[in-house]
This record gives C-alpha cells, sequence and structure tokens, in this order.
DNA sequence: TAGATGGTTCGGCCAAGATCGAACCATGAA
DNA sequence: TTCATGGTTCGATCTTGGCCGAACCATCTA
C-alpha cells in the first residue's frame, strides 16, 4: 500500500505558513531573492534560508546566482500548477483564510498565475479563443490555429521566437477560482507580457492581482471579438 | 501577498505520513472501515481515528455509517486528481521512496487511479479511443462519438445509466508516471469495471496494481483495435 | 582597505502535534 | 443479557521541526 511516490515530503514542504508564502509569492513573480521572500513571510533571514535549502533540495525551487544576490523561483511550471490544483481544493473545501482579503474579488476577477493570466479574464480569453478556432483541441493538447497565428501576430507578439523555446508552446491550465481553463505555456506567457507592455492593465504591487485599465479592458474585448 | 485559498491546512494534511498513507489507500479501494486504514497505516485505532476526524473535517473524506462500520471514502474526484497531481511532482523530482518498492513497474504498467485505469495501459488505451474517433475533444472536455457509443455497448457497458449520474461522464486524468492523460469520468470507471467484470484483469490485494492476464491482455487490444 | 549589505551556518529554545494505552460508547451476535 | 468488536475520547509522553540571535562568509562600493 505504500507503493508509488513519495508524497509526503512534497505536502509536508508546502504544508508550512512561512513556506506556503514563499511559494505563493514565486507563483506571481517570476524570481525573488532571499531577503524579499524573508521580508514577505515575517521570519528572520535565518530561517528564510533554511526554507529556502530545503525547497532547493526537494527540486520546487531553482537558484540563480547574480552577484551577491540569489534569485529564487519556482523550479517548474508543474509545480506552479500543483500549488493551483492545491489552491483549488482549498477553495471548494472552503478552506479560504481565516480573515478573507478584501482584496479576494479582485484576485478573482483577473490574477496571475506563475507566468500568464487567469481569473475571470483568462477564462474569458481562453473560451473566445477556442469558440473562434483560433485555439483548436488536438491529439495531445491544444494547437494554435492558422487563423489564430495571425492574430497574435497582429497584436505583436513573435511566435516563432516563442515555439523553438523549450517549453510547451500552448497549454491549458485549470483556474481555481473559475473551475475551468485558461490558457497557459509559452504563448499564455506571452500574452500577458504583451497585456502590460501594452498598458492594457499592470500587476499590483506584492500580489498577484492584474489591474485592467477600463480602455486596456476595451482593447482586449476588441482584439477577442475581431475574430469572430 | 497572503491572498488566495489557503493551501496549508491542505498541504499540512496530506504531509503526514499516517495521512498520506490512508489518502493512497482511499485512492486505490472506494471505501475502507477505521480499523482497516489503521492496520494499513501502521498506527493504532485512536491515532487513526483522530487522523480521519481531521480529514473529514477539512472535507477531503466523507463517512457511510454503516451498522457499527463506518465507510471512508475520499470526498470527491478532485481530491483523488489533487493526490495524483502530488505524485507526478513527486516522481519528477526523484522524491521516491527510500526503500522503492519491487512493485513499482507493475503499478507504473497498470493501476487503479480512483476508480479508473492509468498506467501504461490506461495511457494506451485513452490514446487508441481518441485515434480512433471514438472520443472526441470538444468545446470543452471530452464527447463520445457515435461509433464510440456503439463500441463500448458491445463491451456490454451501459451508458444510459451512466450518463444521468451526476459525476461527470467522461474527462481527460493526467497520469503521473507516464505524463499524459487517460480515460476518467463515469465512462472511465464503467470500462475498468467491465474489465474486472469480464475477468481480462484482477486487482492486487492491498495495492492499486492491475494485473492482466494474457488472454485478458488480448481481448482488451482487440477491442482497442476493433474501431480502426 | 574598510564598511555595508546579502546570505548561510550554528546552537539552543520552544510549541505543535503525532502517538499510544486505557476508558468508554455503540452496535450486533450469542 | 452478556460478550465481542468497531470506533471515539481523554490524558500524558515525546519527537519533530520552526524559529531566532549571533557569528560568519561573500560580494559590492567607497
Amino acid at each position: 500500500m505504500k507503493d508509488g511516490p513519495n508524497i509526503v515530503v512534497i505536502a509536508a514542504l508546502i504544508g508550512d505558513h512561512s513556506r506556503a508564502d514563499i511559494l505563493t509569492a514565486l507563483m506571481a513573480d517570476r524570481a525573488m531573492t532571499a531577503t524579499e521572500l524573508a521580508n514577505l513571510a515575517n521570519i528572520s533571514k535565518a530561517t528564510a534560508s533554511g526554507h529556502l535549502a530545503k525547497l532547493l533540495e526537494a527540486g520546487l525551487l531553482t537558484v540563480e546566482a547574480q552577484g551577491r544576490h540569489r534569485y529564487y523561483r519556482l523550479a517548474d511550471e508543474d509545480i506552479a500548477q500543483l500549488l493551483e490544483s492545491l489552491m483549488g481544493v482549498a477553495f471548494r473545501t472552503g478552506a479560504v483564510r481565516l480573515r478573507s482579503s478584501p482584496r479576494e474579488p479582485a484576485l478573482r476577477y483577473a490574477r496571475v498565475c506563475y507566468d500568464h493570466l487567469a481569473g475571470e479574464v483568462g477564462v474569458r480569453v481562453y473560451d473566445s479563443l477556442k469558440r473562434s478556432d483560433a485555439l483548436i483541441a488536438a491529439e495531445d493538447g491544444l494547437v494554435l490555429s492558422e487563423c489564430g497565428s495571425k492574430r497574435f501576430l497582429q497584436l505583436g507578439i513573435d511566435l516563432d521566437k516563442l515555439r523553438c523555446r523549450h517549453r510547451s508552446f500552448c497549454r491549458p491550465c485549470l483556474d481555481w477560482s473559475e473551475r475551468r481553463h485558461h490558457l497557459a505555456g509559452g504563448l499564455g506567457a506571452a500574452l500577458l507580457a504583451r497585456v502590460l507592455e501594452l498598458g492594457w492593465a499592470k500587476r499590483d504591487k506584492d500580489s498577484r492581482i492584474i489591474r485592467f485599465h477600463p480602455q486596456g479592458h476595451h482593447a482586449l474585448e476588441q482584439w477577442l471579438s475581431a475574430g469572430t
């Protein structure tokens, strides 16, 4: 009965307040230093250092040393997805925070999920792209169609550069708040980056919330409806 | 930074040896009594009872009292899927058991995932059904086609009875060992049940392993290739 | 070179929680 | 009714591991 991968170590690592704070933070920003993370989780640098070492050893994080800084990030997109799954279960079983944050509605509306757009807006984008056949469900995963490519190019996203990266190009990702899919993978990341670059929305400091400007929101809707 | 669902409670619950054993066991069998689970996890009944109460309160399990027995099971298919995700990460980050079980190859070959077939065989079934257009990826999830329905009926599976159940009818589920999808949902469960009923394979006692008889394996391949 | 800052290591403190035996309640069988 | 068995509750024990301050190393700046 004790066969299979050992889920205990991973779950136990995530099941600690400070480490969960660290992981959640890294789900938003791409990379952070040890002191940043220590402040964020309200622990001393010593404690944070210990936690980071453990997470590192378990393969949940990676580091990159730059000068005297060490930048930590999630090891893998899969880790981010696991965290989202956990949030999904936590959300549905009602394990919300004791003092449920006033920012929660905004978080449900639009947020960053690792590096792509999630929440109500993320799901709407995904649905719209599929409905207009820009994205097509294929054999194994998603495929960007001819007309879909055109639309992403219109937005100023260089698809060729994306495709030759190692990471998967486009992929659905389950949204914890909506219980439906949104767009992940390189394409999802590029889309979010472009939306921010165009000034359609901006990221909240110190949180995963994405705030759309009214005209940015309008522009996004325009782009979506252009395909139908 | 501390917005969103509280993943700590859920992860901490899973991140304990005994509780993880319990949850893993429940992923295999549909429902078990408290004493069975206690023996399985090598803990006293008292300890098990405490754990079960916690898991229950968190919404990870449900109970059903029958006479003087209390049958515990996973609350939800989502819980099973979360556990599979965890196994996926644990597997890939190399967090295998210290004394890796000799049964592991068999487990990777064919096992039960909650109530449906997983592992190499499960993935092959799924691929084959999709390739022959029995299963078709649609708007939101999977759909069983006309010819697909016919093939399941041939096997002696009552589709009408399945469809009117509450749970989702057919759904892809990510396989931790293969990193590809296999068939879940009511249809996946019915398929596994039928395979066992026909004597094509049988379940290992006290583990998630499914052992195919040579002729059962042959019959399954026959059924799969009938659609092409 | 000296000082400031980022980060890790060490030692000791302390609380959380996993564990068990024993007592206890409920149900079913004799 | 009496006994056996499934299951929970209680109290006590003890280990695990999170936490910090202080000392220390590394890197950058002046």
